[in-house]
Parts: C-alpha cells; sequence; structure tokens
DNA sequence: TCATAGAATGAACACGTTTTCAATTCTCGT
DNA sequence: ACGAGAATTGAAAACGTGTTCATTCTATGA
C-alpha cells in the first residue's frame, strides 16, 4: 500500500528502499552492514536505490538495536583553550573516519566533578567517554555511564621506564612528562637559571598538579631550590596578572616554567609590555604544550610537546579496542613528551 | 522474572524502575515528561527510585518514537581556529541549557560542498544543522538532510536598515559587516591611509567574499581607490606569506584590513619581525571578529566585532523556534557588527 | 444519592533497525 | 545424478521509549 505513495517528506526507510528493489527489509540491512552474507549483485542493486532514495540506515534505531550508539562523548571544561581545541579537531577526524561522531558537553572551567552533567550525558548513551573531567575517579564515571566505557588520562607518580601500574583496572591513557621536564630543567640550567617560579594552573586539573610534582622533583634531583609557584588557572588573563604580582609583590624569578602555552603568553606579555623586562635576555619563559600558536613570531615559545596526532591516534585505538572486546581487561597506552626549543630560552 | 535478578550490568531501563515502584511502565515515561496527567506524590516516587537505579530514558529510543533526536549538528572546517572553537564553546553551552547536545562534525578546509559529510552526519539524525560549510545553497543542504532543519549564514547584498529580503524560504541568520566596515575605513581614512590592502580568507567562504565586497563598496563611496588584494585562507602561516609577498614582490601598503583576526596576527607579525615595519605608526591593521586573543598585549588588535552572545542566542533561538513550529516559514534573526578600537592604527 | 466531568491509569501499538533461526537455494566432489 | 555442506534468504522477535485510546477513579454540584 506504501508503494504509490512515494513519500517525499521525511526520511526514507529501509522498507521504502526495499519495496523499490523489490527485496526483502531484511536484505537492505544487510546491504549495509559487511561481514553479513548477501549476494555481492544484490547488495549492489540495493545501495544503488539507497542512494536513489537517499537512504542511511537510522543510527538511532540502530542503536537501540544492536547497543553501539556510535558516539563518543568528549567533556570539556572550556572548547576555546587551545590545547583542548586543538584536540577536540583531531580526534573529530579520527573518530569520523572510523564511523564514530564526537558529542560535546562543556563543564565547569574549576575541573571538579559535575555528577550532573554525567547523569545528562549518559542519557545520549555514548559509546566511550573521554573525561577531561580530571579529579573524578574513573569507577566514579563507570558507575554514572554503566555501559559507555570511560577512558582515563593518568598521570603515573613514578614514571618508571616501563611504569605499567601493572593490570589497570581501566582503560587509560599515561601521560609521561619526566623526559620533556628534564630537558627542560637542564636548558634553564645550562644558561645559569637560579631562581625558577612555577606558574600554575587550575588547581583542581590533575595534569597541573602532575606537572608541578613532575617539576619539583626534577630540580631537586639536580640541586636546584624548590620553585616559587604562582597561582594561575590556565588562562592568559590569571597569567599575565599572576606574573606582575610575582615580580612587584614576591621576589621575581629568572625563569618561569608555566603550566601551559596559553599560560606562557600571558607571562611573556607582562614581563615585556608591563614589566619591561626582556625575554629571554632578563627572564627565560617554558610552556607546556606546543599548541600551534606557540610558533608565532610574537612569541616564539620554547616548550615541552605532547604528540598531538601520536596521543590522538593512542585515545582511538583504546576505543576501538574496548569495544571489539569489551569484556577484555584494561587497556593503557603510554605518551611520552618532550622539549621543542625556540626562542624564549637563550 | 527479571524482579530477582536485579541486574547491576547495564543501563537501567524503565521497566525496572517501574518494577521497583510498583507502578506501570507508561507512568514512569511520564514520570519524566512535564504536561502529562500524572498524580504528584506518584510522580516524585517514581523520579526516587529512579535515581536510586540512576535511570535517565534512553534517548534513542525517545529519539525513534517523538521523531526528535535533541542533538545539533555543527559542521567545522577547522575547530581549532578561534573564532570557530569560541563560537563551538558558547553553543554546546547554550544548548545544554536547552536540553541538547553538540555534534560536531570535520570538513574540508577550503569551505567546499561535502555532499559525503552530509549524508554521514544525516544518519546521526540531528534535529538541527548550522552549517559552516558556506558554499551550500539551502536547499541543497535540506535535500540531504531531509529531516533537519539547516541554518543558513547569509550575508545580504544589499545591507538596508530593513533588508529582511523579505519571507526567506529558509530559517536564516543575516550578518550585516557594513557598520564595522564603515567605522574601520572611516578610522583609516582619519589617520591618513591611502593604500589600504585586504587580505583575504579562504577563497570560497562566504564570509570572506561578503568581506571583500563591503570594503570595496564603503571605500569607493569614500573617493578611494580599490584596496589590493592579498591571498590568503584565513590561517596565520598564509597571511604571514602573503603579507611579505605584498611587501617584497608588490607595492606594499599603509594599512592592511585582514580576513579574520588571526591572519591579522600574521600580518602583524611579518610586518614587526620580517620586515622590520611598525605597527600601527608604519602600517595600520584592523581585523575581523574581536577573538579572545585579540586584546593580547603582543597584538592588541583593532578589529570589527561580531558579539558571539548575541549570535549564538539568536542561532539558538532559530532551532528551538523551528522546533516548536515546524511547519512555519522561515524566520530569520539579523546580526550587527562594530569597531572595537585598540592599538594597531593610530 | 446520583450524574457528570475531569483526572489518572494501563494495555496495545508504533518507531526503524539488527539479530536469530529455520527454511531454501547454491556449489562442488563423487 | 546425488548428497553434503555452505551460502543465501525472509519471518519474527527484540531494543526502550512516547503516544493513543478506552477504562477506572475522584471530586464536584444538583
Amino acid at each position: 500500500m506504501t508503494e504509490s505513495e512515494q513519500a517525499p517528506r521525511g526520511r526514507a526507510t529501509a522498507e521504502m528502499v526495499a519495496a523499490r528493489a523489490k527485496v526483502s527489509r531484511v536484505a537492505v540491512s544487510r546491504a549495509f552492514n559487511p561481514h553479513t552474507s548477501l549476494k555481492p549483485e544484490k547488495r549492489e542493486l540495493i545501495l544503488k536505490v539507497a542512494q536513489e532514495l537517499n537512504y542511511t540506515p537510522d543510527r538511532a534505531a540502530r542503536a537501540l538495536v544492536s547497543g553501539r550508539s556510535h558516539l563518543v562523548g568528549v567533556i570539556v571544561p572550556d572548547v576555546c583553550s587551545h590545547w583542548e581545541s586543538q584536540e577536540i579537531d583531531a580526534l573529530t577526524t579520527a573518530l569520523q573516519a572510523e564511523g564514530f561522531a564526537t558529542l560535546l558537553f562543556k563543564t565547569r572551567t574549576d575541573y571538579s566533578m559535575d555528577e550532573q552533567l554525567l547523569a545528562y550525558m549518559r542519557g545520549f548513551n555514548p559509546d566511550s567517554v573521554i573525561a577531561f573531567v580530571e579529579n573524578v575517579k574513573p569507577h566514579t564515571l563507570a558507575r554514572f555511564l554503566d555501559r559507555a566505557v570511560p577512558i582515563y588520562i593518568h598521570y603515573p607518580q613514578a614514571e618508571l621506564a616501563d611504569d605499567a601500574g601493572d593490570e589497570p583496572l581501566h582503560d587509560r591513557l599515561n601521560v609521561l612528562q619526566r623526559d620533556g621536564v628534564e630537558q627542560a630543567v637542564a636548558l634553564l640550567q645550562g644558561f645559569g637559571a637560579k631562581r625558577i617560579a612555577y606558574l600554575s594552573g587550575a588547581e583542581k586539573s590533575r595534569a597541573n598538579g602532575a606537572r608541578e610534582r613532575m617539576l619539583r622533583q626534577v630540580m631537586a634531583e639536580r640541586g636546584l631550590a624548590p620553585p616559587v609557584v604562582a597561582g594561575g588557572d590556565f588562562s592568559y588573563d590569571a597569567a599575565y596578572q599572576a606574573t606582575i604580582d610575582l615580580f612587584r609583590v614576591g621576589e621575581g624569578a629568572d625563569a618561569i616554567f608555566a603550566a601551559n602555552d596559553v599560560g606562557a603568553f600571558g607571562v611573556i606579555d607582562a614581563l615585556r609590555h608591563e614589566l619591561k623586562l626582556r625575554v629571554p635576555e632578563d627572564v627565560k619563559v617554558i610552556g607546556f604544550d606546543d599548541i600551534a600558536q606557540s610558533h608565532w613570531k610574537s612569541y616564539n615559545l620554547t616548550t615541552v610537546k605532547f604528540d598531538l596526532d601520536e596521543r590522538v591516534r593512542a585515545l582511538v585505538r583504546l576505543i576501538l579496542r574496548r569495544l571489539t572486546t569489551p569484556d577484555a581487561p584494561g587497556f593503557q597506552e603510554t605518551l611520552n613528551t618532550r622539549l621543542v626549543v625556540r626562542g624564549t630560552v637563550g
């Protein structure tokens, strides 16, 4: 009966394609799923008809029965923060290539836990969740997201070469910061820096905590006095003000290690434009991330680099492996850092 | 039978909540939908039990029957481009408050049409689509997205005060650039600029075309010679190189109007660090967007501003109105621009 | 007390797909 | 030509929800 009323309104459905191609509705479903048995010429015909009718399987219906939404939730406190936006960009590209889509959610900028958001997000049924919400224990996340598998971004305390933390309970990405920080401190020490300050990121961020901890450790090993800490929150403006305070109220420094590149930009601008100090002659500056802006001539920042592509590839690997083998024990990937030398130390 | 096997694995379902609260499954559905008739104390009980079981209605199932996915597709060529990332950030926040989620897709950076992506996106059933893909006619978009309603970002040719383009066929956001450009050219002219160059954005971008067109028009009206055009693509690096070419190969300029702020940063850095020219003394620079970075001290850019919050509010209004009244004729919102004066003209 | 309207309730259906399972057809070696 | 195993096929069940509709309950007024 639906033969004549060739509905031009609304989506085409598998039933319509089946009717037009004179096959069963099930055959249409199979045509769109590889690894199912269907005579090749039949599949070809169906796909042709589908294209004519502008048909694509409805992912909501598909998700309902298969339990796979092909959505990956990404929680970010601040999309326009440079590192985050670059990671979202690369991640979206990679996920798209694998047939997934990025579902974006914003949480509080202070990096605190946001239960309400997790419950909200759960309703959308993501297959996996990458939590930039940093101070959340993975099992808390798992409790809130029952079906979706969270990926935990882990900063090992002791960064031994083979620090697997053996048998992690959850999938995680280990970020090792020692190499980059060691190279950075060595460079500063080589240029005679004595009083090194740390310009922190958001207090509750685990990344920030790990960076400060590693800096202290490396400086102690090299016989340097502990760093003075100036309180930032990963933003340009906070870094700008904190730097001014460090020199006007505090005792200053001859080198500043910032928790992220954007913060380093604030430090540099405060030094040059407000305090009339020269970078790197009077004060040396090192950042963290190596975002795209760091090579811009006005900053030309020496910084500790994550390889973004490598990081994204690792995340995608974790997601795919978990979906392929849902009951496997925790997977983990490890990411290293290294120093990129530019013009703010010298 | 499912009473005893209190499945701790997988999502809680409405059936489980109903069983535990000794009510029917329909009552659970009603408890989560306002405007349905249900005894208050019963609703309260159900919501309490639901919270205990960590239950949220499955949006895939809900979408299947109601035809509303509560997903808004956003197509971007480049997430980490500053303007885009700030818009995505604000939009996600606003949509989240209205019960929607942002579905992110990346397309080609040259702003060309991407049919494959549209078909891919359609599978996810977005309720609405905001197309940053700029050279796509709205009816083409509509054909590919049957159910989702696209929002067209429109740059009216003649920017009369009431240029509604009366009765648009599709929902659209009109962006008026005349006011900002007029103020910018007036400022440049006031400082005696004679040879104004335009550093373009991506060739296929409609925003870029509209900006160049408006600049030509305003300059002609004020008796200025047409601008020299330097070819960029909205990126820092392209702007940097194009500026060098403009002075080394071409005839230079005493003022440069960039198609976007990031491009203006490239212009400024090329002028200062490569060409050893002073900004604003030797060459004046104006940008477009007023992104957060524009007030950073190293650039301190004079620029034509969109009000981002206003823009996002307008977009959300368009989305909500269309979903409330699906068969209404095309809605439209209008957005104006104005100049923000900082330190790169003077 | 009774009639009546309105609120509250639950059974059944619908949404568009994948998956299961049994039935049918095909392929190939003897 | 025949049988066995593999490939192909379609009917029916399932996924978790919102909606319709007929029924039951409650409160109000005469």
